[in-house]
DNA sequence: CGTCATGCTTACGTTCACGTCATCTTCACT
DNA sequence: AGTGAAGATGACGTGAACGTAAGCATGACG
């Protein structure tokens, strides 16, 4: 059934990040890919927490805090003792994200619009000459 | 008329930082205070400077990159021969700001959905004894 | 006039997120 | 049995973005 087991090498090609990234977010406790006498195999899971990894990367967000987010989404584990102080760190960093994007949408405009601002300037290549022949 | 100029000490607690990375900044060429002597004085346009610093590395961008994208912002300036590269560079940084908003969105419905889901869960008080009297 | 706080410069230290060897197993082939 | 490629495990190196400590300058003040 889950037999959607991946090696090292098919990981990273999936998702463009070296083997150091991978044993790197390991050793971190992010992931805990499963193994085959030596090497690792990666399922499903890790998959899918590797994604949100890399997309709270992005964002700026600590591998540490990362880490401490991702118990969020496995609720079919068990070990959720920690599940309230979890809850509480997803709320705040939720309203950290949508001040982010609040900010981003300003920036977006003011660039937009400072872009708008540079085009319209007098060709530069006009330099000692403005009214050369 | 400008003499808004501001110490550093004034600046740090404006902006929430210390000398350290002031003068950093300064260092890496975003900031170019005037000097009274030896201290750094800070005008008007180095605080507008420097709040376009903060909102860049809010995002992730680098200093490297907020240095060169910078220059779009004083367009009263001479040496903009450099105007055409820096509107690239803007619009490559601009189209990259709204892919992250739009990731940004998605992950914010995400982690909102999962809260809701987490919330919903039996109390996990309840260990080992789910019908206790 | 001493000293004390504030600021300057220089330089080395630190944290985060990996990169880069060097060395060792293990497995697939010939 | 040999050989080679892929993966593993330390250990050390690196770039970005500051922190921290040492030592000099200078203006304010009792």
């Amino acid at each position: 059934m889950s037999d959607d087991l991946m090696g090292i090498r098919a990981m990273c090609e999936m998702f463009d990040l070296t083997p150091r990234t991978l044993r790197f977010y390991e050793q971190k406790d992010l992931l805990s890919p499963l193994r085959e006498g030596q090497r690792r195999l990666y399922s499903r899971r890790d998959r899918a927490r590797l994604k949100l990894i890399l997309r709270g990367r992005r964002f700026g967000v600590s591998l540490e805090e990362i880490r401490e987010l991702l118990d969020l989404y496995d609720l079919a584990d068990q070990k959720h003792l920690q599940l309230p102080r979890t809850i509480e760190l997803a709320e705040r960093r939720l309203a950290e994200m949508r001040a982010q994007r609040d900010e981003l949408d300003r920036a977006i405009v003011d660039l937009t619009d400072q872009i708008a601002l540079a085009r319209a300037l007098p060709d530069p290549q006009d330099h000692d000459h403005p009214n050369a022949a």
